[in-house]
Formats: C-alpha cells, structure tokens, sequence
DNA sequence: AATGAATGAGCATTCATTCAT
DNA sequence: GATGAATGAATGCTCATTCAT
C-alpha cells in the first residue's frame, strides 16, 4: 500500500533505464560507423541483445532515435563546450579553450561528436525534425565561434584581413574536418600529436613563424 | 577513319557517348545532394532521361556508375592536382600550389571535389571495391602532402615542431573541412573571402602575426 | 452478505465491474466507429484508463472482448427485440412491434445494433468463434421475421405472391440497411422521419394492397 | 525503324493489360470476401500469379488499386445507373428502372456493387482520398435518387406524407441492405425471388396507395 | 541501344500476446 | 488488480537487379 520507490517499481525504472541506454549506446556506435540510413533496427535493437519491438516501445521510430541521441549531444557536446569556452579573459584564450574542450571531447565522446558531423553531412539536404535540429545546433556552433572572432578582432588579437564569418568557417572546418580526419585515419594518427597539430595550425598556421613572413603576398 | 567508321557508327557512337555522359553528370549530382544510398537507380535514370536498364546496359550496377565517377574524379582532381603541385622552388609554394588548385577545383568542379569527400565518409567503415578505390585515391592525397611538409620541414620553411603527418592530415582537414563548409553553407559564405582566410589560416593561423607570438606556450 | 464480503471485497468487486464495463463500452464505441481489424489494444485499454495488460487480465484475448459484446448484444437487441414482438394477435402488429422496438434500440443501443451488423459484414466470410456467434445470432432473427412472415401470409394479412425467405430478407434488409444509413449519414437525416419512413415502406410494401389500407395512415 | 504497334509493342501492351487485370480482379475478389484492411498484398499478387513488387509496379500502392477499383465501379455501377434511369416518362417507371438496372448490376458485377457498399462502410469515419472517392460516389447516388422521389411527389405518383430525403435514404437502404443480404446469405436465397420482393416492397410502398394501385401487378 | 515487366530481399512499423512483478 | 517491458509475426513499401524483346 505504500507508494513510491517500491522494490519493483526501482527495478522496472532501472531496467528501463538500462535498455534505453543500451539502444542508444548500440544506435549511436552503428550510426557513426555505418551512418544513419545504412543502420537498421534489428542491428540496433540486436546489439543491445533486445528486439526490434522494444525500439518501438522506448523510442516509437528510427528518427526518434536518433534525434533522442543529438539531444544528448547537443547538451555535452554544444551546451558544455559553450559554457566552457565563454571565460577567459582574451579571445585567443577561449578559442584556445574552445579547441581544447572540443580536443578533449573528441577522447571521451569521440562517436557523440562525430555523430553530429556525419549527421550534418547524411541529412545535408533533407527535410524533417532531425535536420531541424542538426541545423539548430550548428548555428549555435557557427553563431559562437563567429562572435568569439568579431570579438578577437576588435581587442586586436586576432588578424583583420579576413572576413569574420570566412574565418569562423575556417576554424570550424579544422575543427570538423580534423575529427573526420581521426574517424578516418585512427589508425595511424596519433591523437596527442593531432590536437596540438590543429591547435598549432589554427593559432600560426604551418608556416614557419619569422621567416618567410615578409614575403607574403 | 577505317571502312567501319560508317555516318550511322559515327552516330551511335556520339549517343552512347551521350547517354553515358548525361548519366554520370546525374549520379554525380544526385550523389553528392543526396548521398549514394539515398539516391536510387530511377532518379539517375530519370534525370537523364533514360531508363534504369540503361543503367545496366551501361554500367552493370549501381556501385560500377560510382566507381567510373570516382576514376574521373581521381584523373580530374588528384592526378592533375598532385602534377599541378609537384612544381615551383619551394615547398612552401608548392603547398600554396596545393591549396591554390583545390580552390580553383573547387569552383570548376564543386561537385566531383565533394563526391570524393563524401563518398569517403560514406563508404568509411565499408568493404568492397569503391571502398578500395576510395582508400587507395586519399593514400595518395596523404602520401602527397606528407611529403612536402617533410620536404619544408628539411628545408626549414615549415615548423619543425610538428610531426609531419599529422600537419599533413591538418591540412588535409582543413582542405577537406573548408569543402564541406562550403556545401553545408554555400548560401551565406563568399567562395573568394573563405579561400583566402582557408590560405591564410594553413600558413599563418588566425593569430595576429606580431604580438603574442612570443608568449605562446 | 456472507462473512466473506467485507468492504474491501465489495470495493474489489465493485472496482472489477466499473473496469469491464469501461474496457466494453470503449470496445463496442471503436469497433463501431473504425471497425473491429481497425481497432487495437492500446486504444480500447487507453479510453477506458487502463492498460493493455488488463485486457487481457479480463478478457483474455481481443476477440473475446468482441464476444462478451456480441453476447451482451443478443441479450439486448435479440432476446429482448423477439420476446416483445412475441405479443399481438396479429402478424402485422407482430411485425410492427418489432421494427417499432428496433427503431426504439436504435435510440438507446444505437452501438450495440450497429455492432451486430457491422461485425456481421467484417466477419462475412470467415471462420472462428465470432462469426460464428454472429452467424447464430442473425439466424435467430431471420427464423424469427421469417415465421412472422408466414404467419402473415397464412392468416391472410400478408400478400402471398412473395416467398417468405426473401420477403424476410427484404425485411432485414431494410432493417439493417437503414441502420447503416443513419450510421453513415446521420448528420444529415433526421431520426423520427427516417423511422417512419422505414415502416410505411416497409409495411405497405408487404401488406395486401386492399384490406387494411383504408385504415392506416 | 518503324515506330508503333511493332510484334513487341503489342506483347507488351497486352501483357499490360492482362496484369492490370488480373490484379484489379483478384483484389476485388479479396477486398469483398475479406474487407480492405484484412487483405494483404501478398495474397493480391498470389492470387493473380504474380509478386508484391508487381502491384506497386502498376498502382504505386494498395490504396491505389482501391482507387482504381472504385473509378471502375463508379463507371460502370453509378454512370451507367444514372443514363439508364434517366430515361422514362414517369417518376415511377425511373425509380423502377433505377432498381432494375441495380438488381441486373447484382448479377452481372456482384462483387462490384458489394465493393462500393462494403467499402462505404469499412471506410465510414477515415479520411484520405478513397474515403473521399467513396463519399462522392454516394452522393451522386442520393441526389438522384432524392430528386426522383421529389419529381415523382411533385408529379403526384409517390405518397408525399414522406420527407423526399428520408424515402431516398430508405430506398437506398432498401438498395444496400438487400446486396448485403445477398452478400451474407446468397447461399441460401433464391435471386429472383429477392430482387422481385426488393421491387414489390420498395413500389408499393413509396407508391401512393390509392391511384396506380390496380393498374400494377 | 534501350525499355518495360517483374522479382525478391530488405526495411520500418504495427500489434496481439506473454510474463514477471 | 493491473502494469510495463518485451517479443515476433505480419505488413506495406522500396529498390537493385534480371530478362525478354
């Protein structure tokens, strides 16, 4: 006759708990390696020994799956990284910071950030929520990153003979691009290495810093 | 030119020569907006004006249109690029020469630059042979630019406190990123203004050349 | 009344009841209006505030939901339709009774008529223990009008030039048809003169053109 | 070279043709003996000797060869109907028509006839385009009936103690309900002694009593 | 040179049913 | 008395591929 945290009731929620986060562990692993499309739910719900069924009983379709998915990318990947990009007092510091934190993630959420990468890319040109979101959430990326340039501009720290909006991109695209290079070449790269390479290439680029400077056209 | 080469072989041959072309300009359009699975052999078809038997009567199969785009694409973008780039004193230039035909590339033949990109992403983890040509045409893109940053690291042109591939898969992400950025938001960046800063950022960074180069960590 | 029906066991029982009764009334109210294929579990247990565990806690199976209807059903709109137009003198009154009663059913049981006829064209051909309630339910009713039928004809107060069977059928015809009628268009008809539509046709249609003409309206 | 009906256009055609229909017959078959929604596509195919993939070749969906099947009732059921009963000096002698030409229908496109009603009823509360199909079809068949009741009222032949819309509603009834009948118990009913009961019943009952009485048999 | 007909394997989704609690 | 978790079979639909012509 008591209400509330039954023993049966903990073990239900517990056992729910447990198989959402194995569909979503198996959905976000199979998405990333073989991409969304060419995923299908019995090699999710197979991976997380459950069945089809139970996909439809937690999620009620594929997309929601995946859009339950970029959810939780979006407040450890964005939300984080945003928050802890935004101190620092120069604006160096917190793109240095934003590389850093996105560096760091790349080792602990290595497949929830190539995630929203790939996804970019798959749902590229589609209509429909996932595409909705995955456009929301880069704006917030692209938005962050071009006001931290601006910023960097007006305090003098940054070079102002590129376009605000151009060098965001350029940034993002080193930082996508690098993580695509790490889903692509894992193997052989090695990732400490890699980081400080991108870091270095972003802040001076490969060019040898005094020499040959002068000559620049 | 021989007795065979009649009005009517002349003829047919043009059409063929046509359909094939009509037909590979459709994948490679559809592959690229949409993605390889995503597009099916009718919409190819379609938009060439033919049926999908001509597809077969061509091509043999859906992968054999990908694999004939991806040799055009190796001919056009990494055999002309490696030999464009092979030239000039410098590796510095070299690498200038590099980036500097990608980006012309990249306005002549925006969608067979991206088809490569993509399809590398799409057939990542995959088996099969356009998987294998994939590998094998990016094998040679990192053989490449490795080689010259090792090259300018001899040379004394490039910083030398970078391990040469993983510079190389940086500029190979930026390369690669910049692409995608561009196909993400073609709409609101200017091709020239992203160009330049993608030249600028590889050789210099974002960083202001002056100031805070000392300081640096 | 026994020791045994403690206020406890009073408020179980009473609970059961309220239920059943909830499960059955959204039951026959989805079967109407989508058909019984149509309808699912998860609907019928989710308009009576339950879940589609208690269904089957209760009934056992989703056909035995339709056959606890069918059987309330024959109770209401059979038994009780054949023991009131049992009464009167005569065949006609007897006829008369019993589409008065129906048309009355009509009103205070619209679903469950509806029921019966609907199920009896959804179930048409098939096997199983539903078709063949319903299959023994429409018997009793073609036996009953049949009789009546003969009756008339013996008596003098019913035209002989139609065989029985298929005057009796008519009969149901016009019955169930004008059921289905109000069902589909019910918005647009107005009860009480579709009724009296229904026994005027239906009445002097089937009764001898002279005799008691005069006396009707 | 020479274009048109060459040997193989004609096969072609004629295949076609013949695998239309042969689809459009057995999903007729199927959709009256098991209803719409309990028919599945393989059974469709399989009874026409061909596979799933077929009908979607040809129709695109199942609820397209619905679709279809009703355009055809429509044509030969409601067009057909509608001329034939056109014609006629008298009210009467058009109603009379009316049913006639409907109970030859009976005979000649059974399954036709019972397609329209079953499916009126199965798709009675849904949206979408065969429901909308089914009520436009409907609607046609109870305007012209209710304009023959009001011509025939007006012209004095048909009893005006009736409303015109309620005495459509039960000739269509009358209509409906005697096809169902035929469709529950065409076993056991004998045809012509039912179609000359729906006459006599519906006639003489919608018939005014007193004037035409003796002229008819 | 090319098409239209047809197939069959694969896929997302639905749903009645089971069962431990 | 009733629920939530989970299943598995069925279903509408897609699509690469085959083949006769």
């Amino acid at each position: 006759m008591t209400a509330g945290s039954t023993p049966q009731r903990t073990m239900k929620r517990d056992q729910r708990r447990a198989s959402i986060g194995r569909l979503l562990d198996s959905a976000l692993h199979l998405f990333v390696s073989k991409g969304y499309h060419s995923t299908n739910l019995e090699q999710i719900a197979g991976a997380a020994r459950l069945s089809k069924g139970a996909v439809y009983f937690y999620f009620g379709s594929k997309e929601a799956v995946l859009l339950e998915l970029l959810k939780r990318v979006q407040a450890v990947v964005v939300d984080e990284a945003l928050k802890t990009a935004a101190a620092g007092p120069r604006a160096v510091d917190r793109i240095v910071a934003f590389l850093h934190h996105q560096a760091k993630l790349g080792v602990s959420h290595r497949d929830e950030v190539l995630l929203l990468i790939l996804m970019s890319l798959e749902f590229g040109a589609r209509k429909g929520p996932a595409s909705r979101l995955i456009g929301r959430i880069y704006r917030r990326l692209y938005g962050f990153v071009e006001r931290l340039v601006r910023e960097g501009q007006a305090s003098g720290e940054l070079r102002t003979d590129l376009q605000a909006r151009e060098a965001a991109s350029i940034i993002m695209a080193n930082h996508d691009g690098t993580f695509l290079e790490w889903y692509r070449r894992s193997g052989r790269l090695r990732g400490p290495a890699l980081v400080r390479a991108l870091r270095c290439v972003v802040l001076h680029g490969v060019a040898r810093p005094e020499a040959p400077r002068r000559a620049r056209r």
